[in-house]
DNA sequence: ACGCGTCGTAAATCATAGTG
DNA sequence: ACACTATGATTTACGACGCG
């Protein structure tokens, strides 16, 4: 019985990645956001309803991405313009 | 005082946002033994005492810093977990 | 002031998914 | 099938702040 509990709670590693358009939602928000990428608790529940995520998740994507940016800029320098030109053409209306 | 630059720019690291604490000790993964063990103390109580703390720390050889440090993630992890628990229940 | 509580996070690490 | 990398989740360790 703890054996099969454990692999139950275990099973929650069982992981998808997120699908392109929630990946394109978080990225918008964290490249536009990114003197400050710190979505509040209100934003966050915002972010997960459009991304069809928990908040949690949404968490650990920051989490995840502010480390791994800080990290090695220079990687994320092609996708960081992507964004910056994509919300530059929606701020222009 | 640190001057703050513009997002706007593409070339900006924009980094105000780089915490870090110099002195903050390195991340150390405790052994399955030390995870089982204090499991173990979780389940008969969720909050220490100060002598089971001590004891606690003794057997394990961790601090009793450490100890609490765990004890307090670990309601954290429970508190998360009945979060979860609760929204939706299927299975 | 102390000391332990929660909350949010950094950083490292884990485990798996995705890719060439 | 198999390395190797990308990515989401979990694990230690604190800082900031609250309360008795």
């Amino acid at each position: 019985v703890m054996i099969l509990r454990s692999r139950f709670l275990d099973a929650r590693r069982k992981r998808r990645n997120f699908s392109k358009q929630a990946t394109e939602i978080l990225n918008e928000y964290f490249y536009s956001h990114l003197s400050n990428p710190y979505p509040s608790e209100e934003a966050k529940e915002e972010l997960a309803k459009k991304c069809s995520i928990t908040v949690s998740q949404v968490s650990n994507w920051f989490g995840n991405k502010r480390i791994r940016y800080k990290k090695n800029i220079g990687k994320f320098q092609e996708e960081a313009n992507l964004y910056a030109a994509k919300t530059a053409v929606t701020a222009a209306h | 005082e640190k001057q703050q630059q513009q997002q706007l720019d593409p070339n900006n690291p924009a980094a105000n946002w780089i915490h870090a604490r110099s002195t903050r000790k390195k991340r150390c993964p405790y052994t399955k033994y030390q995870t089982l063990e204090l499991e173990k103390e979780f389940l008969f109580n969720m909050y220490l005492t100060r002598d089971r703390r001590y004891e606690v720390a003794r057997i394990l050889n961790l601090t009793e810093r450490q100890v609490k440090i765990w004890f307090q993630n670990r309601r954290m992890k429970m508190k998360k977990m009945n979060r979860e628990r609760g929204s939706k229940d299927h299975l």
